[in-house]
DNA sequence: GTATCGTATGTTATATCATAACAAGTCAAG
DNA sequence: CTTGACTTGTTATGATATAACATACGATAC
């Protein structure tokens, strides 16, 4: 299996995840506008979590809106879909490593540097529920 | 097994949770101050997750200070000593159901009223580690 | 008993994260 | 080309959290 850690071609997983990022819009029949689309690439160029804010000032430097709503709407639209995900241990977003596939994500997050593996966990619903 | 949903004795099980509190800190040498131990009481009595700002209005009310430091320090020693869980997710805290034992402790957390019961979770070490 | 030192408490001030509410712009269906 | 749903942008504020400093407390050494 593929490990979160090992090195991989990011401009391909990148463009893929886009692709199939316009494709579920159009199935969902909702819009990936410039400043939601931006903001997907601008979490898949950092692959790792980010601050809404952090994010906002990227959409900022691109000519985006300059106010936290257009971040968090952009990241709310983008979490709904399955996109993205939100991260509350540290208030932050990544972009999803496994969209399209039903997965439940968990995440290992370093106590140091605070980097990010998501790693599919299909045995996380049979330990809860074998509890 | 016992179920966190059950009726059970609730005062018996606040008692047990004050006295192993106090034996807990005896052992490591470390001060259960009256701040300390009203926040455990606090959160013992409401069995249920609490923001640090109501635990502090609580804390105001029994006289101690009057700012959001005080709160979050008694909070944090007792999360240090894992008397109490943050549940980042609700940005909130709770005293935990299950001091002194060994646990992996997990929430389910009702998306409706945030009531929560944390579980102990043996499996899930084995779920992230075989995954 | 009191000097000392590490710890605890309380305060002020500010940083960080998030959303409510409203106005203006966009876009597709009829 | 108008209507209605949605999107974007703004102002303003709310909610959560911590840095930094001053004072007080408590145990230990002397």
């Amino acid at each position: 299996m593929t490990n979160a850690f090992q090195p991989h071609n990011h401009s391909q997983c990148s463009a893929h995840a886009l692709t199939q990022a316009a494709s579920l819009c159009a199935k969902q029949g909702v819009r990936l506008t410039p400043v939601r689309q931006r903001t997907l690439e601008i979490l898949l160029e950092e692959h790792r979590a980010m601050g809404a804010y952090e994010v906002l000032d990227r959409l900022i430097g691109d000519g985006f809106g300059k106010q936290p709503p257009v971040a968090y709407r952009a990241l709310e639209f983008l979490v709904d879909l399955g996109l993205v995900h939100r991260i509350n241990r540290l208030n932050a977003f990544a972009a999803c490593a496994h969209a399209g596939e039903t997965h439940s994500p968990t995440f290992l997050i370093c106590q140091t540097c605070h980097s990010i593996a998501e790693i599919p966990a299909p045995r996380f619903q049979e330990a809860i529920t074998a509890t």
